[in-house]
RNA sequence: GCACCUGUAGCCCAAUGGAUAAGGCGUCGCCCUCCGGAGGUGAAGAUUGUGGGUUCGACCCCCGCCAGGUGCGCCA
């Protein structure tokens, strides 16, 4: 419908240019939106007031010329112009419920795949090796996940890169522990809290000097290509990631294990990438170390960056393997577009990084790269979060304290469910709490963590999307389906066959933006809808006639199934009962 | 010191430069003789940190200031 409204109004541009009140060349930016009050109609543009000065008139008289201009339709109802030269349209209520008898008989419930699909590269998740996942960790997991089905269900071809944390120095350190670990036990090593395994490795790093000896010498080793500790070094890995999929796969995290692109892969670029850059004269020698000097970035004494490539002793630091990563992307998986989950702070070092990149060559002005970044997670202090003992509260602990509340409440409440069917709802209600506790927030400030506004099950929360989900399939259960003709008969109907229709918008959105909070917006608002016209119009009562029914039962049908697919693009499920 | 991010009601949070700044939590009311009360419905609560500027129109764009967070050469 914005597509037409936009055609015609793009028409009579055309037709004021044919007529010369315009000139040829004016390319007006006007838009066509959604209005949030019924009485301004149901799509508003602005375009009178854009061109209004090139015309030389006031803008209600170009807003009425306009009006004057459009060809009467039988989608269009009314179109008024109001305030400052607003033209409002109000949708013929025919029209719109065709649409949703369409809607009704599409899968895709009117959402177009894309015309020209692109190859998107999302960086999501990347936790780091030999740690368990902190309840940090869900930001980046939750909303690249989430961002990657929708560019999916859009028609893109998406590879989901699991960056995860695993070289550097500390892995000297863990192969010896490792070791050493097994050395003491016999059977094979199963290390069920990662945890204490990188403290008391730690601890013994710091503490026992032949120790770190020894773990110094495998840190050489291992960027040698020994195989001793290539093979403990993927065991370590091996050992995370086991642990990471069951998080995934609790949490419904469409990653899996050949999704892991470690920074590790790209070792094997950065003497090249170091080299070339210095042959081309880009990088220079400075105090033993290879460094690339920016114009764009200041250091402290004011003058331009140096961001190293390669550190004096020859090593390398993960600037040249973000240079390296951003390249690999381009130039092997021909990425379109590169989309970074990444916590704000990096911030600054992935801009540097991929200034270097682009000025290099190795990512060309058309492949677009996005920081999407996010706030840190603090503690009620206001300091970066911690727990009482100084640690962090593992990922897995949140997912425990959600359905044991889940659990509590149901008891509480009571419920007819079976055992069976308990454990269903207990899972997929706190893990859609928990997860879309995160989706729903744009921020990108630091943010509280706080146990009870992350375990909430009311207000703009996924238990109430997937409650109002429930109480459209209790209707099924009582009546049979037929689709019939959609009769918009009452302000309730049409505001929310009127939200049904913008789904299409929604999840565009969140494609462009990278941003899924925009589709919870969505979801929670047409929930709303439903709700109060569930209120307000019986479907199922003896004395509502068969053709009313019919079109109730309709708006209910799509409603349902645009919460399910909404909520399936949000990574959450929903339920037949609850 | 410099740079980046952020500032909206007691708390959380939304708003492609558009009309009366939208919701949620909490607070105070009302609603199960009727399809599920994890609900509906009403009320109170905001000089959008601050001072300028651009614009027909600014939470949004530009400049100054204040406050908070983060980052700034050999960790990742």
């Amino acid at each position: 419908m914005k597509q037409f409204i936009q055609q015609l109004l793009s028409d009579c541009i055309a037709d004021f240019k044919a007529k010369g009140l315009l000139s040829q060349e004016f390319a007006p930016r006007f838009t066509v939106e959604n209005t949030k009050d019924k009485k301004n109609g149901d799509l508003a543009t602005n375009l009178a007031m854009v061109i209004c000065k090139k015309m030389g008139r006031k803008p209600q008289d170009v807003a009425q010329l306009i009006i004057d201009s459009i060809p009467a339709s039988d989608r269009i109802a009314k179109i008024e112009m109001a305030g400052p030269g607003f033209i409002n349209f109000f949708m013929s209520s025919d029209h719109v419920g065709s649409q949703i008898y369409a809607m009704s008989q599409d899968p895709r419930l009117g959402v177009k795949q894309v015309s020209a699909p692109q190859t998107v590269v999302v960086d999501y998740s990347s936790p780091n090796v030999a740690k368990e996942m902190a309840v940090h960790h869900i930001r980046s997991t939750v909303i690249g996940d989430s961002v990657v089905r929708v560019l999916e269900f859009l028609g893109h071809r998406v590879i989901r890169a699991n960056h995860v944390g695993d070289w550097g120095t500390q892995f000297g350190m863990l192969i010896a522990y490792l070791e050493k670990m097994e050395n003491e036990s016999a059977s094979d090593l199963e290390v069920s809290d990662l945890e204490a395994f990188y403290r008391s490795a730690k601890v013994l790093y710091d503490e026992d000097e032949e120790f770190a000896e020894r773990a110094r010498k495998y840190v050489v080793r291992l960027q040698g290509g020994d195989d001793y500790c290539r093979k403990m070094w993927q065991k370590l890995v091996q050992m995370t990631m086991v642990q990471n999929q069951r998080i995934y796969d609790r949490l419904n995290v469409s990653l899996r294990p050949e999704n892991v692109m470690g920074e590790s892969m790209y070792n094997s670029m950065l003497a090249g990438i170091a080299e070339d850059l210095e042959n081309r004269g880009m990088a220079v020698t400075d105090q033993g170390a290879l460094v690339v000097f920016l114009d764009e970035f200041r250091g402290k004494d004011g003058n331009p960056m140096g961001v190293i490539i390669r550190k004096s002793d020859g090593g390398f630091l993960y600037t040249t393997t973000d240079i390296a990563c951003a390249k690999y992307r381009v130039e092997q998986l021909h990425a379109d577009r590169i989309l970074y989950f990444i916590d704000s702070r990096q911030h600054d070092h992935l801009m540097q990084a991929w200034a270097i990149a682009r000025k290099a060559g190795y990512v060309p002005a058309e492949v677009s790269l996005e920081h999407e970044s996010f706030g840190m997670m603090l503690g009620k202090d206001g300091r970066p979060f911690k727990t009482r003992s100084g640690g962090t509260v593992k990922l897995s602990e949140l997912l425990d304290e959600a359905e044991k509340r889940v659990t509590d409440l149901l008891a509480e409440r009571g419920s007819d469910l079976s055992e069976e069917e308990k454990e269903k709802v207990v899972h997929e209600v706190a893990m859609g709490a928990v997860k879309y506790a995160d989706l729903s927030k744009n921020r990108t400030t630091d943010y509280i963590f706080d146990w009870d506004s992350m375990l909430s099950f009311d207000g703009n929360t996924a238990p109430y999307l997937q409650y109002a989900y429930t109480r459209i399939r209790s209707v099924f259960r009582k009546t049979e389906f037929k689709p019939g003709e959609v009769v918009l008969g009452c302000p309730q109907e049409e505001k929310l066959a009127l939200k049904l229709l913008q789904f299409g918008e929604a999840v565009e959105q969140v494609a462009l933006k990278g941003m899924p909070h925009l589709l919870c917006t969505y979801l929670f608002e047409l929930s709303g809808l439903f709700m109060t016209f569930y209120e307000a119009c019986p479907v199922n009562r003896s004395d509502v006639d068969d053709a009313v029914r019919a079109s109730r039962l309709t708006l209910c049908k799509v409603t349902g199934d645009t919460l399910k697919t909404g909520l399936s693009l949000l990574g959450i499920n929903v339920l037949e009962k609850m």
